[in-house]
DNA sequence: CGGTCGCTTGATAATCGTCAATTGATGTGG
DNA sequence: CCACATCAATTGACGATTATCAAGCGACCG
């Protein structure tokens, strides 16, 4: 874990290492004033951890290359992992109510994240209504989306799980950037299953199965989705395992 | 559904409908721009809705008496409670981002909130930056909760999940107000089972087993807990169904 | 008084977790 | 460079937790 300090005679007068790493939707003034405020990059190994659940809660950082896993401790060494960042994504919203880290954050893969002092953060955001909108909606973005997660994990089976999983990582990749064919899953199969409250061996099962039907091609970590609709179908309707015996073909019952 | 204009005049001369129901940790100076905010206040009966999934997103809503769910709604009719309110807490938080609800919200019981504008809520946002401070830490409250709950809901078995819920009720109560002995949940037993991602029949085998087992008192939609020990034992380790035949006693295996 | 609603309890079954064995990839040290 | 260990992943057999289906009961309401 190396920690980069960005000298304060360097910002905003050359190109700077958060330039084209921003969340999207944002001005150009607006950028400017957040690159004032990075104070270092900083560049992790993979399971390295960037904050501890508890520690004080001193920095906001934005991932620049890489990817992360926010991970809830529980009682008797249980933890699930509750949400995973890529690149231009925020992480430690969820610290300003208790000023601790909520999580702990860990790296996915070697990885290079921007260090923004919680400080400084808020000096800008009363300085600025336009950054006080953004901040805003980031946290708030981030609610609605450990929202949408309760939905998954209370209410889908483990195929519906698992096909909504996809289609989102595929709608996240179509409004970054383009990809040609398919992509790289950062996590393992277990990361996976933590995620969606699923063990590992299911999310292989499910994967193969996925495979087998030819609605996607998994290879190790690559995955190519060849049949969207097939996939939204799985998260809609859901499927039956390979595993079920049969699906109940409800029998007309006699009245 | 009976709105109640709050006349201009009147707010910050009278006794404001909000006051001694606002969110706590609030300086007193706080309190009067907050009040100067408000509209109007809503009466509501069981069942009726203050807020659509999809519908713009023009109020924030404080909650001053009576009982709100949360609402995600899914594919093909499905629906999840993804949180519940209750005096003092504030409603809408998660529609920031699009400016859209993300959820429905709906009373549980009879109940009176008080409306206000986002618009002029984020005026005085920008004019004080005290009030800044406390509205990212409310919505940054929400996400730290809907990131435990994700937690509950993937991680924790039924048993797990009543008594966490159980406890996390107890533990509200008593930062609120003083709890004789014990209190009434505002919600149906269908209505804690979709929060928990459970069904109604398990939710009440299990609080009949609490009853049979003399970890609480439940009485319909009361509760009182009795042995705060043995509940947190249910919660962090876990308990034997009494459906469950019988533990899974490790014998040794012959090597 | 009939009907709906919330709740309880029982019987049955299915989804998914647990345990186990195997394989291939990666990395490490002798 | 190869043996060895470790880790990610796959696949199978089995079983338990929890959903589903069903029946019944008391309360409340029109």
């Amino acid at each position: 874990m190396k920690r980069h300090p960005i000298p304060l005679l360097y910002r905003s007068q050359h190109p700077h290492p958060c330039d084209d790493h921003l969340p999207p939707d944002l001005h150009a003034g607006l950028q400017q004033r957040i690159t004032e405020v990075a104070t270092s990059t900083v560049e992790l190994a993979r399971g390295e951890n960037l904050a501890h659940s508890g520690a004080a809660f001193h920095h906001l950082y934005l991932v620049v290359s890489g990817a992360f896993k926010a991970v809830q401790l529980g009682a008797e060494g249980r933890s699930q992992i509750v949400c995973f960042y890529g690149p231009r994504e925020l992480m430690g919203l969820s610290g300003f109510s208790q000023r601790r880290y909520t999580t702990d954050l860990s790296a996915l893969m070697p990885s290079v994240v921007c260090e923004f002092p919680v400080q400084a953060i808020e000096s800008a955001v009363s300085a600025d209504r336009l950054l006080l909108e953004r901040l805003l909606t980031y946290v708030s973005e981030g609610l609605e989306r450990a929202e949408q997660d309760q939905f998954m994990l209370g209410s889908l089976t483990a195929p519906q799980k698992i096909a909504c999983f996809l289609l989102r990582v595929q709608a996240m990749r179509r409004r970054i950037g383009g990809d040609a064919n398919g992509f790289d899953l950062p996590m393992t199969r277990e990361e996976l299953g933590s995620y969606l409250g699923l063990t590992m061996e299911t999310i292989s099962r499910l994967l193969s199965h996925l495979h087998a039907q030819g609605v996607a091609r998994i290879d190790k970590r690559h995955v190519q989705i060849l049949r969207d609709d097939l996939l939204q179908a799985w998260r809609d309707e859901g499927v039956d395992l390979p595993l079920s015996k049969r699906k109940k073909s409800p029998e007309l019952r006699v009245a």
